[in-house]
RNA sequence: UCCUCGGUAGCUCAAUUGGCAGAGCGGGUGGCUGUUAACCACUAGGUUGGGGGUUCAAGUCCCUCCCGGGGAGCCA
């Protein structure tokens, strides 16, 4: 007989199936049974009732634990009483694999115990639906850059150098030189839509810096789009569709998975284009409005962050950052050099920054100057430096961090359940 | 690196002013034909993170080290 997916149950009513799956939760009522399986698809009752089982079956009952592995047969059966609204009465069960002391019980534990095990963590229903929101918002990523003619060409995760000289950066040894893993693919980009036009790269990123925080992992998904000819306002218009048609996706396709996470969807549904914008400055003047403890002409903290997103449904964008908090690569204003063409994106509820962009420096003196003033190796940027070379353009970009952005939509405070196998400072296993 | 909170049974936690170290879940045994984190009875389970100190007496007070959570800085 052919394994059937607890996915397709309701379309098998009153047929003979058979599933194979793990044992999630099970209680017994002496001659009767109800065993909650799972098989990765989906949770199904199994209704085992003693007469209607071979006596063997009932012996494999009489010794399930939770997590066990079987094969069972039986009958699909729409009933109000199982809690997904269909069960399976079954004919036989047949034991796979024993599980001894499952240690993670249906009652609740501690972040530090349930990251200990987070290869068994992964098995609950609330870990399952975070992680098929997190596989369908990085399907929604590559067919938003796919429709529009985008290059996915991937960035090198060793490096020679800093990318911006700011980060702390993970060394490791490479034939005897010393290498850095990447902690951002942009510089990389940049030549790349010069050859392409419109490219993203779209992997993971290091970050050595020593912060514990929830919006902080040490590894990470990074989305990083660069377009030729295109200035601040396309960055942040390309950064606003992409969210808008995300957040669709999800609500088109994760209903369930929302529902399991009891995430307030009508938060989500109120996204909507064009998001708002505020200017530095005026960002700067609504905080000392609100009376956060922020000093003018520096970068935000978390809470001013907070302040800034507040009353909005949608993100928040803020451009033109002071150009002396930002990265060398951004282009000034063209009668300010004091101001940046930049731009943050501020998720909504307190989900912090998920996108920070810019438009690059494409007048190779300005970069070249730039570089000197942040006491950056100008040798290790002559490659970058010859896209302003040969056929300088102006082009913009901007890096979304994918944790946080599922930190967001899931409504799930912490991004390291937002990754499979989460690293953090004093996290490395398993 | 700094601030802050914490470490007690496999897990989550309690333990009054310093005075016999406990409960729920999980495990084990038995019972129950409609359970929904099932329930009922019984049962096993401890170097209270490590070391030192004060005291008749320390989970509790002091010193020190280790480990972890939250946050700051930095960033996505």
């Amino acid at each position: 007989m052919t394994q059937t997916y607890i996915s397709d149950i309701a379309a098998q009513e009153g047929q003979d199936v058979e599933l194979r799956g793990w044992i999630y939760n099970f209680r017994s009522s002496g001659k009767l049974k109800f065993l909650q399986l799972r098989d990765g698809t989906g949770v199904i009752q199994c209704v085992m009732s003693k007469k209607n089982v071979p006596e063997a079956s009932w012996e494999v009952g009489e010794k399930l634990t939770q997590e066990t592995s079987i094969i069972v047969h039986g009958t699909v059966n729409k009933d109000d009483r199982a809690p997904s609204g269909y069960e399976l009465w079954v004919s036989d069960v047949e034991l796979v694999g024993e599980s001894e002391d499952y240690p993670i019980s249906p009652k609740e534990h501690g972040d530090a115990f349930l990251l200990d095990h987070r290869h068994l963590w992964l098995r609950s229903s609330r870990q399952h639906a975070i992680m098929r929101v997190r596989h369908n918002v990085i399907k929604a990523i590559r067919d938003f850059f796919d429709d529009r003619g985008f290059i996915n060409l991937d960035a090198p995760i060793f490096t020679p150098n800093a990318a911006e000289g700011t980060s702390t950066l993970f060394e490791t040894e490479y034939f005897g030189d010393k290498a850095y893993l990447s902690q951002s693919g942009q510089l990389y980009m940049e030549p790349g839509c010069a050859a392409l036009g419109k490219v993203y790269c779209f992997g993971p990123t290091f970050r050595a810096e020593k912060s514990k925080t929830r919006k902080h992992l040490t590894e990470f998904w990074m989305l990083e789009p660069e377009v030729a000819f295109m200035d601040l306002d396309g960055c942040m218009e390309l950064g606003e569709d992409l969210i808008c048609f995300i957040i669709e996706r999800i609500l088109e396709r994760c209903q369930m998975e929302l529902k399991t996470l009891e995430r307030d969807v009508s938060k989500l549904e109120a996204v909507k284009t064009p998001f708002p914008r505020i200017h530095y400055q005026e960002a700067c003047d609504l905080l000392v409005k609100k009376g956060t403890d922020f000093t003018p002409g520096d970068d935000f903290g978390a809470p001013d962050e907070e302040a800034l997103s507040e009353g909005y449904d949608s993100p928040v964008i803020i451009h033109r950052f002071p150009t002396k908090i930002k990265a060398f690569y951004m282009k000034c204003e063209a009668d300010d050099p004091e101001t940046s063409l930049s731009c943050d994106f501020i998720a909504p509820e307190g989900f912090g920054e998920i996108i920070g962009g810019s438009q690059r420096e494409d007048n190779a003196e300005i970069l070249e100057r730039k570089i000197r003033e942040h006491d950056l190796p100008r040798e290790a940027f002559q490659w970058y430096l010859d896209v302003r070379k040969y056929g300088s353009f102006p082009h913009s970009g901007f890096g979304l961090g994918l944790e946080r952005t599922i930190s967001w939509i899931c409504g799930v405070r912490h991004v390291r359940e937002c990754i499979p196998f989460p690293r953090l400072m004093h996290r490395l296993k398993p």
